[in-house]
Formats: C-alpha cells, sequence, structure tokens
DNA sequence: GATCCGCTATACGGAAATGTATGACCCTAT
DNA sequence: ATAGGGTCATACATTTCCGTATAGCGGATC
C-alpha cells in the first residue's frame, strides 16, 4: 500500500523467476520480451535492489527475490482461484472447478464418479489437480480437496467420508506363477509393490516395528498409480484401496482376511468458496458419491 | 490462466467493493474514476456478467461479486506482504515487519518488548495489527501473530511460549470501598469484569458447571484492554495477565492462592518467511522476550 | 572458426490506457 | 425552492505504455 505497486508487475516478476528469462515469460503472458523487462526495472527501481542478476543465458533471481517467491505464488493462486470463481455467475451450475486429489483417485474414482455430473450439467468443466502431496486449499490451489489426513481447519469446510478400506492385491497372473500367500510370513518371499519416500507410508511401516522395512519392498514408487500399474502387469503384491481392485476382476485379494488397513479420508473445501454454488455441488456430490465406491465389493 | 485477466482489474474491483463507489475507489488507488469505471467494465465485459449495480449513490456489488470478495482479499494480502517483504533486502535488519496480536498484549507486551529491537535496528520498521479474532496468517494478514491458541498447522512455523499465568486483580481502591473476598463464593456479591461475546471465554465458563455464567459479569466487553482499563478504573474485579497486572502497583491480586488459570501461547509465522531475516529476528527476539514477561512477578 | 540460436539491451513509432473537463442525476441542507 | 456536495457517464487530449525492429553478447554445433 505504501508504494502502490501494479499488481501486473508482480505477475511479470513470477512469470520471470519461474521461465528463468525475460523471453520465456514474455510468451508466458503474452507480452514482449521489453515489456516484461520494463517491469522487472520498475519494480527493481520502486525498492531500489535488484532482483534478478542478468545475463546472456537468461535472469537469475537474487537471494531476495527468491524470498519473495513463495508469496508471489500466493498472489497467483489466488488470481487463478478468482478466474476460475468469476468464470460464471455465481447460482449457476456452471463454470470451473478444481479439484485436488492424489493420482489413484484420479484416475480410478474421480472420473466414474464425476461423469454423471459433468453430464447433467453441460456448462460444468472440472480440473483435476492430482498430485501426492496435500495441495495446499488455502493458497487456492484448487477449490476442493481430497485428502487422506484430517484438514487441519483454518478456515476450510471439512466433510468426513468415511474410512477408505485397504488391502492386499495381486493379479491373477502373478499368483499362478509364484502361488499365492497363505499367512502373512509368507510375504517374505513375495515381491512386494510399496511407496518410496512418501512419509505418510514410511510412518506405516514403523508400526510394524521392524518387520517391515522400505527394502521390503521391491518395486517403490510414490505414485499410487504406477504401483497399481505394476499391481495389474502382474509384477507383485501391492496395496490397494478394496474399492479400486474391486473394479478389476483380474485382481485377487491376498491374505484377505488377515491383512487390512483403513484410512480416514476427508472432503475439504474453503470456506470462502461456500457462497460459489457449482463448487458446493461438486462438494456434495463428492461427498454422496465417494464413500460408496470405497465400500464397492468385488463383483464375482 | 484462461483468459489472462490484468491483475490490475482485479485491485480496482477490490477497491470498488470496499470504497461503495467509483470516485471513492478511485481516490483510494491514486487513480481516476473513469479509470477505475473503465477497469470495472473492462472485468464485466471478459467475464459477461455485471459485478456492480450503478446508481448515482454508488456502486453495489452483486451476489456474484460478493462471492469473490474474499478471493479479491486475499490477493490483496499477498500484494501488501510482497510490498513489506520487498521493503528492503532480505539479509538485512531493516523493513517492515507486521505483527498481529490481541489488543492487550499490543498495548501492554509489545511496546516494551519491540523498544529495544527497534532502538538497536534503525530501519526496522513494525505495523502492530491488534485485533480479537486470530488474523489470519495463511493469508498473510501479518507476518507473525501471537496466539491463544495452537496453531493448527498448514505451512505455520510455531514456537510454544509457554503458559500465560492469569489471575483475578482487582484496583486497590475498589478493594477499599467494596473489601477483598477471602474465598471463591465471595465473589457473588463483587461486580465482575468479563467477556461479552468472545467463544472462547464463553466455553471456559462452561467448565465451571453453571456455577458461573455470562450474566455474573456485569460489565462485558470483548477488549481485553477495555477491560484492563475498567480494572484500572476501580470499578470491579477482572482476569489478567499476571505478568500485565505485574506493572501497576495498585492491582491487587485477587484470591491469589484459590483461583488461578493459565492459557497456552504460541508466537507464529509462516513457512513462506522463513528466509526474510528481519523476521526471523522479531520471531526469535519476541520468543525470548514475551515469555520472560509472562513470569514478571509484582514488585512491591 | 563460422554459423545458428538463445538471450538481453536499446531506439522508435503507434496504440491503448489514462487524465481532464463536462454534463446529468440524486440527495441533503439551507 | 435552490444551492452544494456526492455520484456516474461521456467526450476529448495527452501521456504512458506496449510492440516492432535491430544491435550485441554468449554458448552450442558442425
Amino acid at each position: 500500500m505504501t508504494l502502490c505497486i501494479d499488481w501486473a508487475l508482480w505477475r511479470s516478476f513470477l512469470a520471470v523467476a519461474e521461465a528463468g528469462s525475460l523471453s520465456g515469460a514474455a510468451r508466458r503472458l503474452s507480452l514482449t520480451q521489453p515489456t516484461v523487462g520494463r517491469h522487472i526495472e520498475q519494480l527493481e527501481g520502486a525498492f531500489g535492489q535488484k532482483f534478478f542478476l542478468r545475463s546472456p543465458q537468461g535472469l537469475m533471481p537474487t537471494e531476495e527475490a527468491l524470498a519473495l517467491l513463495p508469496q508471489a505464488r500466493a498472489m497467483a493462486m489466488a488470481a487463478d482461484s478468482l478466474e476460475r470463481q468469476a468464470s460464471a455467475p455465481a447460482e449457476e451450475a456452471r463454470g470451473i472447478v478444481r479439484i485436488a486429489a492424489s493420482h489413484v483417485v484420479g484416475v480410478e474414482l474421480l472420473p466414474e464418479a464425476l461423469a454423471p455430473l459433468v453430464d447433467a450439467h453441460p456448462g460444468l468443466e472440472t480440473e483435476l489437480a492430482l498430485s501426492n502431496e496435500n495441495s495446499d486449499l488455502l493458497r487456492h490451489e484448487a477449490d476442493i480437496a481430497l485428502r487422506m489426513a484430517r484438514p487441519t481447519q483454518g478456515s476450510l469446510i471439512a466433510r468426513y467420508l468415511g474410512e477408505v478400506p485397504l488391502g492386499l492385491f495381486a493379479h491373477r497372473s502373478y499368483l499362478l506363477r509364484h502361488g499365492s500367500p497363505q499367512e502373512p510370513g509368507d510375504l517374505r518371499g513375495h515381491l512386494l509393490i510399496g511407496a518410496d519416500r512418501d512419509p505418510a507410508f514410511l510412518a506405516a511401516l514403523e508400526a510394524f516395528g521392524g518387520a517391515m522395512t522400505r527394502r521390503s519392498f521391491r518395486l517403490r514408487c510414490d505414485s499410487e498409480a504406477a504401483q497399481l500399474a505394476a499391481l495389474r502387469e502382474g509384477i507383485g503384491i501391492a496395496i490397494c484401496q478394496r474399492g479400486i481392485a474391486a473394479r478389476d476382476p483380474d485382481l485377487v485379494p491376498v491374505l484377505a482376511g488377515q491383512v487390512s488397513f483403513r484410512l480416514g479420508c476427508w472432503l475439504v473445501m474453503h470456506d470462502d468458496l461456500r457462497a460459489v454454488r457449482r463448487i458446493r455441488m461438486v462438494y456434495d456430490h463428492l461427498g454422496k458419491c465417494l464413500p460408496r465406491m470405497f465400500k464397492r465389493q468385488p463383483v464375482p
């Protein structure tokens, strides 16, 4: 407020920092290199410090610019969110809704869950922001998020969807080749598929008190979607949501009665978006639809 | 991103919504009324909807605009924060630091706590954002916040400052006129000063199981600073931080050994600001300084 | 070593956004 | 009733800002 910096300058600032060059930023913003260059100049002039080191290879952010970067991103998120929200009148069921979820959920559950909704509302557009990290709703990275951890409040609205049942599964072909484990101890001889560095997963392993370590899993990957693909390929045994496994008749439960996990699941949205009808609608729909999908049993 | 709205338009949007008129917004932004009017026009054109109802008395936000408002504010917060952060090179101990706290703390503790710091660093500017509500660091309303509740994470860094000891106090003159209560039951006949609608306070009362209600307090006000002023005026008996009461020799503990409370206290900052030296510095200083002030004993 | 492709920096003409000035309207106060 | 302060809308001049074009620099490729 003190200096009244034109907000457009920050946009150029962020673009340059992310693109690494004036020209690159200009392309991204549909501007020209001299314009973006002037913006940066203007910014540096206003604050009396250099934000980028010029070089013929591009611009390198200085220490100061790096410190500003996260906040500039926050601003960009808010701007994007504004454009999404303004994309249609609040009381209509059309416009853009951005949903954050893990890769598996995005691949295996959301398409099916959203299908009837987008079908019924021709003006409704959905964006899936799939990521392993909990994307930050507070920064408006998405409108709605599906989370496996209780949201730690802070102007967020959450709905508990219940527990997602997990189990061990293997492809029929794998079991034909390697046999079916009959008790947990048998797992030692099998090829297990698990997460790579996912902290939640590693923490869960601790619970087994050393009986299972990261090394127990011979195919490690943080993308659950890739794990699922490997599972379907018959590479080994993996943990999978029962509801998802149930959709594939070739996936066979392993140690069904003996090994099982559950994961709490929350649907979260930002309080700011309470007034936006289409978001509320998607939120409510997912809130009804997903628990059913979690509970789905295999059809024999 | 889809439409590439100039960020400056959102700034005008917010200003108009908050000022209630084009002219007002123009003054606030150091622009002119036609310019701001064009901005709004442009925005409405881009999204194909009206955001304001024009009238000779000003502009009234439509339903749609109201839905966008919180996010526009979030964007403004981020912009303000950016300006603050850029106000000085990150590695220098000068620039602006914005601190959120309650009114009492802002009046009674922060000035004293900050004095040596601003004295030692001539370039350091501090802004106090005093409010009863927990101001939202995640929206960059402030750089550092002092809170009486455990921060519910989410990219926030927090330091536990320990428990703030509270007690009942009264001004010497009040006790001369009305006598000193000797046991908790005696409080019934006295004029108690307490909060008005503060949910935390009302929740705390529940703990007494109906023995104390909101009506037990004859002077009710949510501003603890005003409560303190009333206390000093000799109006009645109030709950007060012991450290604050200790600074005033005329404030006498009431039922000192028998009634006491404690309140957890956290110093919080946003993870994004970790790299900004001056903020870190103020954070560290307050982290050391405040616990001492909480524990301060009356000097007889 | 010559060529090409990426980048930045500078100069200049043109378009777009801004500011000034004015008119019309409404409310309030005299 | 009327003058004054507030508002928005419009027309016009100007300035500011942007884009085009070009020069200069460094690294990669052949």
